[in-house]
DNA sequence: TATGAATGAGCATTCATTCAT
DNA sequence: GATGAATGAATGCTCATTCAT
């Protein structure tokens, strides 16, 4: 069917994409190599995405498909605010050590140095903020935390989490600390930030 | 002066390149627009740096002996270990803040993706790095703070600010957010942590 | 028809090398030069041959196909063996002197100098040399001539041929001799040389 | 002295050159770096030579002043003119052989593709070449040999020579012979094709 | 749908040469 | 005598993109 078929393409390339991303980063992307390993024109790239900007962007499109869904999977299976929380922190560190592909456009990209920019895509990260934000604000309720701006402390926890997992991503933590030992340590402090 | 009118031209290159570093970010940085910019040939910077890694190798040197010297300085005149703590970060952050260019190529470069780039460069953060962890463990001889592993510690510190500065400099933080606030909140938080 | 035109671009490539090749020389050969002879853009060159490298392969192996198939056919048509190496003989000189751009690649450079130059691509040369061997030996079972060492001695034929083409096609030759009494005289010697 | 330091500097510019013509040829070498290696600016090296073809045909020069001097020597030591002639041959060949960097430019380049091209430089080659043709009209009045054009056959001696240390010297003989077994048959064969 | 062909601007780097000092 | 500084043109090559077919 032409319809399968060309679903098949676009998501051989979207694929082999990934792989790229990963091994050469997004700066070292380009069209003719993803068509080479895809066995395509680059004509054919073109055919599915507008320009490189476009499958990029479908690319991030799906990396906040997958970590919203894993979040939200996580927000609903878990009663206990405290150890909702500590899932969702969980959720987010593990999403960018597993898919670095996908967290280094998600997050490690300056967007406005992306020539066609559409902030909107970018601003999905914002749900995964509102799940904590919204855990936060529970946990208030329930009195098990203290949070006073919710929304700006979810940041706070966000920021802190971006910075572990970018810095071990890029390999920049010293190799002799034990990595599971460090990501277990900030989950704790996370939590104690708001007692 | 001979020597001043000498080092001028070098000078305006690694300014140029910062500017430009800010701009567009280092992946889009050329020689071509640099010379242009500087208004000399394409030769001339060649003939003050070996090639462009170089370039920017002197620029990282440069950032890091600007933060290094910064923090060192704070460290050296806060007596009061809580305070000096403190005052460690806000030097961090600050600098990350004001110089995005030496902050990118410091911190936000994936040194396995630049082969050249040599990774003992990058190996002087950790300075800054001991800097903290050395008034976690001094703090906690003083029981003013409560810090089993001093150098993790500074590690998670780290992170904090490093997410925090790179989120703020790429504007992915919401832009309704008082930045400052979240900063100040930040720096509390960290205090707090190690209680 | 579709293939010519499709090779027309290729063809064109090709001849335009050659005959830049014999007004330059290879060390003066540039991809840029060739695109505006051609008309055409160089990434049109990249489309057709790998690399620079690519392209001079391609014409060495074109001339070795001309040579070889010249001296093939001389081989397979003379029965009187001397009047044979005495045409093959002529067969080379007059490829060189009709032929300077692919003698020039084929026979004048030292591919220990040019790394990516493929040694086999050089080695093609000994074919023409077992033409002339085989044609002494030969020679020698019917008594015509008396050679000891026919592949030693075809080796001596072409150093003697090859120094006539190259110092011929350099001008190198006092140019009051007659150039054609010369050829004749060095066919004349060749075979005197193994009476 | 001034003159002394002065021809220091140059000889070293020479020496530094010749050394480099042998690793990589003509149409690498750079001015940068000879200057690199001599261990001077390479305003120094205009100083000494008006520009890069002038300091080759400095070396051109020297080759052929070693070149003559060393068969003239033999010329007038040797008085068989049989002997005389095959150490004339021996000259060149161990000339060309020893010293492959004199030999590359004094005959492996096409003056006319060298811009600044002086005839008269290349044109001393027919001072060894009168050497030749002298002792083969000598033999010839002595009976010994049997040469009718004394010039052109000293051309054919020359172009058989050539072609076998340009062939040696860009490694395109075959290595399974034997290079000295060859030289040897060369010269024998010299003799012979005279007889 | 998909491709093959083509482009033009861009890249880092090297070069021979000049010239004031 | 010798240098340090500068230039402008050139090098091989890669890129995102376009478009007729």
């Amino acid at each position: 069917m032409a319809t399968a078929s060309e679903n098949h393409i676009r998501r051989t390339i979207l694929d082999v994409t990934r792989h790229l991303l990963v091994q050469n980063g997004i700066s070292n992307l380009s069209m003719r190599m993803i068509s080479r390993k895809v066995g395509c024109s680059v004509g054919t790239i073109y055919f599915y995405f507008r320009n490189k900007d476009a499958l990029v962007h479908s690319l991030i499109e799906e990396g906040f498909e997958l970590l919203i869904s894993i979040m939200e999977q996580t927000y609903q299976t878990h009663h206990d605010t405290l150890e909702r929380l500590k899932a969702l922190c969980v959720d987010y560190i593990q999403f960018g050590l597993k898919n670095p592909e996908y967290y280094e456009i998600m997050f490690m990209l300056n967007p406005e140095r992306m020539e066609r920019y559409p902030a909107e895509k970018y601003r999905r990260a914002r749900h995964t903020l509102e799940l904590i934000s919204e855990t936060l604000a529970e946990a208030t309720r329930e009195k098990v935390l203290n949070v006073k701006e919710p929304y700006q402390s979810a940041h706070l926890i966000w920021t802190f989490m971006h910075g572990l997992v970018s810095l071990l991503l890029a390999r920049r933590i010293d190799a002799r600390l034990d990595q599971q030992g460090l990501i277990d340590s900030a989950i704790e402090k996370i939590a104690l930030m708001f007692r």
